[in-house]
DNA sequence: ACTCTGGGCTGATACACAGCAGCGGGAGAC
DNA sequence: GTCTCCCGCTGCTGTGTATCAGCCCAGAGT
């Protein structure tokens, strides 16, 4: 693959101009295509974290589990997407991450991400931005399970879903294919599984989003945008914002 | 105030070990002085951002509010924190900010701070390497908010604040003070005030942690630890990481 | 001295969501 | 083919938290 026209070079260009420096570098990060099967757990919290992976096709998400066993999914990666990246700064991993799909991915090693920011201090602060933008999504996340109800919670994120895959949703019956369980909504929504399959039923009844056989279909955009109160405004940008 | 030995410097330096041409950058941040009363809304949602704040005294409170009226805090600021950075990046605020005490701060252009970063790249890695702390904090509460009851929350939520107050906790009937209102611990947790009220009775009752007049005190650490599931893991660092 | 306001406190009632228990269908293993 | 497991689905019952309604107190304003 062409490390110029790779979704994440594409994805970091929006914040900060890179420079050649900054594209040898990141091409240095690219050294171990591995593939992970559906299921795998790709990173252990309390671990120390070696790798990163820069994630070329699938679906992944990053969790946290409580003493009492529970399960809390914080978000999901989709390809061009960096994991891990957290984990590789602070050394220890603070979250898992597991394999929804089949998995393809460039592994980086932590040294690499660590000698390839000293050296190109330009690409770091790219990187660091995307990950500020990563940490909006995680706020509206948490808004959504601090004051939303099980409905308003799941339109929100279905939507949300929508919005990342680049669907902009011009027409209703619009839709997207969608890899997760009525298990992993659960665990993403704070919610039981059976209360997401009712939460499903509902929405699917009042003519709003239809969940089924993999595929999320948009029945009624705007119903559903406004009972999930879903704003796109935090991922506009007419960047790049530094030059 | 000498910049060498500013909170903000100190907790940077742990990140990235900074040179001369990053503390002079730095230093160029601190111009204007200024300072807010209790209640005064520092950063408005969705407006055009053109500062920041380095906070020198007093507790800010980052947070939404939804279409209904309802509102979710996200964060509290406390002296050395950076606050707005997000809105500056991004160029709009995706959150507002309100003085909860009074507020001393210094207030950072965001042109100041983006020329900085182009002519400090090292300087921007830093900021953001801490930025990227902060959202550890935050998957921290999602995950608080997602899979844990009230009285869980409301005990790993003291523990965290404890914490962030470099409240080490050696022993029993340790405190510190606290300005927040049984609001403010409504809206961060994602309960009513009245469910607020109940669940601090509850916790006194127990013997665990009394919040009364404004200052919180830890009765029973190690059984409060354990019921709200509190792990400093991702608080402890040895770095810098990067020379 | 009076009122007003904000914050803390409490009881009664309502409801959203969890927990348990069980069924059915499809896909993969043997 | 049959067994098994995973996932989706549903009814019943229980409970944690919200909502409503109201009281008390301290401090600020007039």
């Amino acid at each position: 693959m062409n490390i110029l026209q790779s979704p994440l070079t594409r994805k970091l260009s929006a914040f900060v101009a890179l420079e050649t420096l900054d594209m040898e570098t990141l091409a240095r990060f690219h050294r171990r295509r591995r593939s992970f099967l559906p299921g795998h757990e790709m990173l252990h919290e309390g671990q120390k974290s070696r790798s990163a992976f820069i994630l070329a096709e699938g679906w992944a998400c990053a969790y946290k589990i409580l003493p009492d066993g529970e399960r809390q999914i914080v978000d999901f990666q989709i390809p061009g997407d960096f994991l891990g990246l957290r984990s590789i700064l602070f050394r220890t991993a603070d979250h898992s991450i597991e394999a929804i799909t089949r998995i393809e991915a460039t592994e980086v090693l932590a040294s690499d991400i660590l000698d390839g920011f000293a050296q190109a201090p330009r690409l770091a602060t790219a990187v660091l931005w995307a990950a500020s933008r990563d940490e909006a999504m995680v706020v509206e996340h948490l808004v959504n399970l601090g004051r939303r109800s099980a409905e308003e919670r799941m339109a929100h994120f279905l939507l949300e879903l929508g919005a990342r895959l680049s669907l902009v949703g011009a027409g209703d019956k619009e839709g997207f294919d969608c890899p997760l369980t009525q298990y992993h909504l659960a665990d993403a929504l704070g919610l039981s599984a059976v209360h997401v399959n009712r939460v499903l039923r509902q929405l699917r009844e009042e003519g709003l989003v239809t969940f089924q056989k993999g595929r999320v279909i948009f029945d009624d955009f705007n119903r559903l945008k406004a009972l999930g109160g879903f704003d796109t405004a935090y991922l506009d940008q007419d960047g790049p914002f530094l030059r």
